[in-house]
DNA sequence: ATCTTTGTTAACCAAATGGTTAAACCGAAC
DNA sequence: GTTCGGTTTAACCATTTGGTTAACAAAGAT
């Protein structure tokens, strides 16, 4: 076995990973793969022996990235007000280092809704449970309005996620150019985390 | 010409809208649409020449849907609070109505993001100028606490609308049912609202 | 009645596409 | 240096797919 295997296989992967987030796995196609990880087209079918499975492998890589994010804010043992700041902070920061990966989960897991339960299998699938009895804590301390874990959840995933996955029709609808939109999602940074925190607190 | 000139021309449209709306451009097939519709695949061509036609076809009757959605909260008369509300107690019902629509334009924007600019060359493209004055107005008068109203049309559209998009995912990490989360959706019917004005109101 | 235009279909076509195969390659163990 | 394993490639294959064509039906117009 030659030293190129691992090499091999991490650039397919690599390859297929731009390929599959920027045209979905229906607009991509595999010869596409091949010539952007500089191999012949049966390779991907030596490693992962079909476009589904290359697929899946991809998508699973996605999601392992993703996750470590939501645990930031479900899992942490930070004060509510800190974990908003900190998760709005930091997830724009994931979002410019991997920019199509959010809508790429999104709209797959939308074609294919039963993904979501093989997901759920893994042991570092977010869990909200904890999440729930904080702001349930912070809610019965008096510190913050009544809402419930769920949908202040929502709340912040929302206008954290959509500005990202809907950026090309805000800018129409806001007429401003990649430079403007870009000075609005910054200026966001700090701005969200404060427009939830006005939301809730007492 | 028979009777049934515009009648088939609409079958299309209609089967290529619930075709192109779930699947994506990329992942709809013209067979399909045309099975769907009851007739020849080459009528498709014969009424819109091509599938790229026939699907821009479908995506500007999409947004003409869509845009009169959003000259509710842009264009109207009314007090900012009543618009809030207004638009989030709607937009749930137009969603209910439209499942695929939004995500589809958002999807499909993404992908051909010079679209936009087509669009706006109509004159019912929405406009943001006059929520702007509005919400700078509100601002004067002490009403509500300072905010742009970029970022505040960015906030109350990212609210209303992800919770729909990113169904798959949230029903996934908050661990619930269709029914449940329709529930859900159901109590930001009116919650939604109240959490965008608590948070700027004065 | 016949001619003309429009709508409709079945059969067909070329290109694209996911996938396969058989042979070549290449490093390592013997 | 020969053999043996996994790795890589070029060529090939069957199917799918968007699109075309030629013939045909139906309805006005003359």
């Amino acid at each position: 076995m030659t030293a190129k295997q691992e090499n091999t296989e991490a650039e397919i992967l690599e390859a297929a990973k731009t390929v599959f987030q920027q045209k979905g796995m229906a607009g991509s196609r595999m010869q596409e793969i091949a010539d952007k990880a500089g191999i012949n087209k049966a390779m991907l079918h030596y490693y992962f022996r079909s476009k589904q499975m290359l697929f899946e492998a991809v998508f699973k890589n996605a999601f392992k990235l993703l996750a470590p994010q939501l645990k930031k804010i479900l899992d942490e043992d930070t004060d509510l007000f800190d974990k908003i700041r900190g998760f709005t902070n930091s997830y724009i920061s994931f979002v410019i280092k991997h920019p199509y990966l959010p809508n790429f989960i999104i709209q797959e897991l939308n074609k294919n809704p039963d993904f979501i339960e093989r997901l759920r299998a893994d042991k570092d699938f977010p869990n909200i449970e904890k999440f729930k009895l904080q702001v349930e804590d912070n809610v019965n301390r008096g510190v913050i309005k009544p809402i419930s874990g769920e949908q202040l959840f929502i709340n912040i995933m929302s206008l954290n996620i959509l500005p990202f996955i809907a950026a090309p029709l805000f800018k129409g609808f806001l007429n401003v150019n990649d430079k403007e939109y870009r000075a609005l999602m910054d200026q966001r940074k700090t701005e969200v985390a404060e427009f939830i925190i006005n939301s809730i607190r007492l």
